[in-house]
This record gives structure tokens, sequence and C-alpha cells, in this order.
DNA sequence: TGTACATCAGTGAACGCGCGTTCACTGATGTAC
DNA sequence: TGTACATCAGTGAACGCGCGTTCACTGATGTAC
């Protein structure tokens, strides 16, 4: 429990938190830091202690959703060990399911217009997290013969493309909401098929 | 020429231009109506004589991207027939062609958090741009031996979710801009090996 | 344990701003005779 | 062709609103003696 009374105890995640439901529930317009401040109990004034200001609060719920996002990654790759397949499809899966699970943060991440190169540590943790992808693909990609093989991170830059595409299009209320597939299926479907279409799975897998 | 003189002529199309021309160099929060009438020459009050307000506004922009979206997807499905493959991947090229030379009408459609059911109208037509889409998808499908073969909606959502993600995280100034391959390339491999992966591609074509 | 004092997290009032929207109006354009 | 009149597209002033940000302040908390 944090404290109570005159102080907040600690207002700077509180803040943070309530960026993350609004960002959630209203969508990326929908935030304002006074409304952030009110939600959290306190005077718009009191963000200032914490933050410089309203940009500087979005990137911070940015930059705790990579890493989280990163960490959920790693954690895929290592579930999916010592197979480089499931590692590979593992990753793919927990791009959706953190979509699923930290929409504020996704919107935070992707839809709010902060750029990646806002601060160095920013950059960073994004970083990590599609560093991730990448070693997963330069794995798989050894069990291509070198001749026909393409270059790593383009086709983790092919999944990226597919995860985020579905997310958008089919997860989040967009146009192809009306689709008869679960988003999930979706996505496993999709990635089986281009997997398939590396050679790494059987054609009748 | 449109009249000149106290009468704009044809303002209704000039402030969906001028909205157009803000979302692309702004984004989806860089649109005010004030600013749209102002680029129009006009008083913001003048734009209540033409749309019923700020919404109905952005929504006229969307459907017209709609429009010429359904149309270049159509153009795109004739260029490649009688091929069903060569027109499959004509539409997949369609869509990343439309998004980066119409990129206002993009943001409206995509990014401007405007509902396809907004209007019966909106939906008609954003309905007949996808419809070409799966169209294509289902003639393709009859080069698959029905028992192995998915559900052509299915993978006509996988084609639109790649060009989609490929589109905002490569082509927009997204997270993914520091990729080494273009947008075009990406897209066109990635589908490439999806359709291999379908076997209605050559495994070394 | 008690007192004096420094720190600093949050207040509340105020600001200038641009927004979307409304309203009564004006004056250019089109039409009837 | 000329005049009277109806139409209606755009004006300009005004509105209430919520925004992000600033500022001098206050009072709770932590520390030194």
């Amino acid at each position: 429990m944090p404290k109570r009374g005159y102080h907040h105890g600690n207002l700077r995640q509180a803040l943070v938190d309530a960026s993350l439901t609004l960002t959630e529930t209203k969508g990326p317009t929908g935030f304002t830091l006074s409304e952030a401040a009110k939600q959290a109990g306190v005077t718009p004034a009191a963000v200032y202690r914490h933050f410089e200001g309203r940009e500087d609060l979005i990137a911070e719920a940015a930059r705790q959703g990579y890493e989280i996002f990163a960490d959920l990654m790693e954690y895929a790759y290592e579930t999916g060990q010592p197979s480089s397949l499931a590692s590979f499809e593992a990753t793919g899966r927990a791009y959706l399911a953190f979509a699923r699970r930290y929409p504020g943060h996704y919107v935070a991440m992707f839809e709010s217009g902060i750029s990646i190169n806002r601060t160095p540590e920013l950059a960073q943790v994004a970083n990590r997290a599609s560093s991730v992808l990448e070693k997963a693909a330069a794995k798989l990609s050894e069990h291509i013969a070198p001749d026909k093989r393409p270059p790593p991170q383009m086709f983790s830059a092919h999944i990226w493309a597919m995860s985020h595409g579905v997310v958008e299009l089919f997860a989040r209320g967009g146009p192809g909401t009306k689709s008869p597939f679960s988003p999930e299926d979706l996505l496993e479907s999709g990635i089986g098929i281009y997997l398939r279409g590396l050679g790494l799975i059987d054609r009748d897998g």
C-alpha cells in the first residue's frame, strides 16, 4: 500500500498508470495530462514535479511498455528453446499476447506518435525488444540452405509486420473486426504458412 | 478553374483537400477544422454550410479514400488477369502503392479513428475495397487442393495484415524505419514467401 | 523524546491559446418578369 | 436588356471549454541537535 495523506507516496507511477488506463479506454487522443492528473487524485500542476510535461509522461509509459515487451519476448524465446522453430513461433505469439494484455502500453508505444528516438534510453529498450526477434530469426535461418537463405532481418520484419497488422486491423476494433477468425488463429496460421514458404515446416505439418 | 470572388465555387472539395494535406503533413492529431478552413481561405463557420461538423469532414475524406482505394484494387486485379496469381500479387502491391501515393487518405481511413460503420455509405465503399482482395484470394485458392485449402478470407486477411503492417512500421516513419529494406521489397518478398507456403509458387521461383 | 528547521510534494489560482460550434448578418449570384 | 427579388454561401463576433503550463504558496515529512 502506498502512503496516504497530503503526500501521495508514489505519484510518479500512479500518473503513468492513469495515462495507461486513459489511452486504453479512450485511445491515443483521449489522453490528456489534466485528465491523468485528475484520475490520480491530484492537481495538473503536480505532474510537473515528476515529468517535464505531457510528452515526457507518454514517453515514460511507452518506455515501460517496451521494457515489458522485451521481457516477454525474451521469455517466449527461451520457452521455445532448444528448438529454434518453437522459439520463433513463440515470439510471434508473444507479440499478440502483449497487445492483448497491455493495450495501454501498446497504444503508447505504437499509436501515440512518440518517436523511438526521443531519448537514448527509449531507443535502447525499443532496440532490445526488436533484437530478440532478430536473434530468433537468425537462429532459425541456419536451417535454410545458405544459398537460398533470405537475410534474417528481412523475415523478422515480415513477422513483425504481419503481427502488427493483425493487431491493428483485427484485434483493436479496426476495420477488419468483422472477420470470422480470431486474431490468434489468424496470426498462428499466417506464420505457419509463411514458415512453410521458407521450407522450415513440412508441407503437411 | 473554380469561380473566384465572394463565393468560393467548390468549397466542399477544397475543404476535403485541405484536410487531406493537413493529416498528411501533421498526422491525424494535426488536423483541426479551423486549420482546414483557414487553409481553404475561409472562416471556420463556413465549414458548416457543407458538413455537419469536424467528424463529418474527416469521414468524407476517408470515404473518398476508400473510393480511390477500391478503384485501384480493382484495376490491379484486372491488370493481373487472366492469371489469378498475378492478380493477387498485384493487389498486394496496390495496397502499398495507395498508402504511398495518398498518405492523407490513408491516415483518414486507418488512423483517424473514424468508424467504418459511421454511415452506411462509408461501410459500403469500404466493403467494396476489401471484397476485391477477397475475390482475388478466392480465385487463387482454386489452385490449391480442396482438402488442404484454407478459407480464402483467411489468407486475404493475412495479406492485408502484412501489407498494413509494412506500411505502418516501415513506410510511415514508424519504429522500423531504420530497416535496410524498402517497404516495397519487404512486402514483395513477404508475399512471395507466403504464397510459396501455400504451394502456389515454385520452391525456387 | 522534544523542538527547530529544511526540504519538497502538492495546492489553487491564473494565464493565454486554439478548439468546435452558434448566430444574426451581408452581399454576391441566379431567376422571374 | 433592365429591374426587383429570393436564395444561400460565406462573414465576423461571440460562446464556453478544456487544454498545457507557470507561479507563489502551504503544509506534511524527515532530520539535526
